[in-house]
DNA sequence: CTAGGATTGTTCGAAATTGAACCAGCCGCG
DNA sequence: CGCGGCTGGTTCAATTTCGAACAATCCTAG
């Protein structure tokens, strides 16, 4: 069997082990993440992800949509972790007037109040597992690795299929 | 408020910015996998990591807490989903003889089969989003970044808790 | 030998995620 | 107008995951 035969199906080893310490890097990361979220802040990773991004967001208000987007699940996924904020007094709805259909998500106080006391935490867990180490060059590496990563993604979601056989 | 002070509670807007992305990312990859899986193949991205897990493993079986530590899940997922595949067929478990309480899972010819019909179309998809676009030196780059994430959580996983309070 | 502690795998209930179906409300074209 | 198609959000059933509790087995110290 000839290289080009063997590459064609299979990933040469070193490759393949590079992928699959991506994947369980990946999955060990958000399991360490979630679990000190939990212990010690009450809230899901999901949940802090949605706290984080309506305190970055402008007018600290984001779409039901923009959300789903952003944290990357499902609508539904949001509906139900936005029922649970709002249940936990976290966040709050807002009629869209601009748009009849929409929904404007926001903190409440107490949900910026929490944010404020699990970001430090996690944060500082972020960066001693996943940046601290990295110098310069290395940030700089892997950002250009995330784009490519992430250009590569819109262009396969752009036009759907390459690969229908089987 | 200094540098220091800030850098102490939050990340640098930049620094952020390859952290939000990396968690979105992460998640496309995933989601596209799994969708790409099940469309064509009939099976969820665990169940196919299950089935490579065991294909590479030495005499083609692997306990069950290996099977957790591998995909990287809670035992009893892995329980479950080991009795889903059976249910397919694709899998089999064995009596372990030289510990009582163990047991082996293999692949049964049917899941050889279908693995060997996945993987090509998975690992191409791989190869197309994640591997095609790096170079040598990216991909050294990427095996040290994963290396040090991963010595970091060996690490952390060791002594527990650093940040108690909160 | 045996008692105590660790490990293996399953079970169970609770939570989370998904996709499909669905209802508005928006928008563009006749 | 007003009639399709599209988008934003929710609901619902089905699937999956998790963690804690458990039973069975192993192992080690005394």
């Amino acid at each position: 069997m000839g290289a080009g035969d063997f590459e064609s199906r299979w990933l040469r080893p070193d490759v393949n082990a590079v992928w699959t310490r991506f994947l369980q890097v990946t999955h060990r990361l958000e399991h360490h993440i979630d679990r000190r979220l939990q212990d010690n802040h009450g809230i899901t990773h999901t949940q802090y992800e949605i706290l984080v991004r309506l305190a970055d967001a402008d007018e600290r208000a984001l779409r039901m949509s923009d959300l789903a987007d952003q944290i990357v699940t499902a609508k539904s996924a949001v509906t139900y972790q936005v029922n649970r904020l709002t249940d936990m007094g976290l966040v709050h709805r807002r009629k869209c007037d601009a748009d009849n259909r929409g929904t404007w998500v926001t903190l409440t106080p107490a949900g910026l109040e929490r944010l404020e006391q699990a970001a430090p935490c996690i944060l500082s867990l972020v960066r001693e597992l996943f940046l601290d180490d990295l110098n310069c060059t290395q940030s700089a590496e892997l950002d250009k690795l995330l784009g490519t990563w992430s250009d590569n993604l819109d262009e396969h979601e752009r036009n759907p299929v390459r690969h229908p056989e089987h």
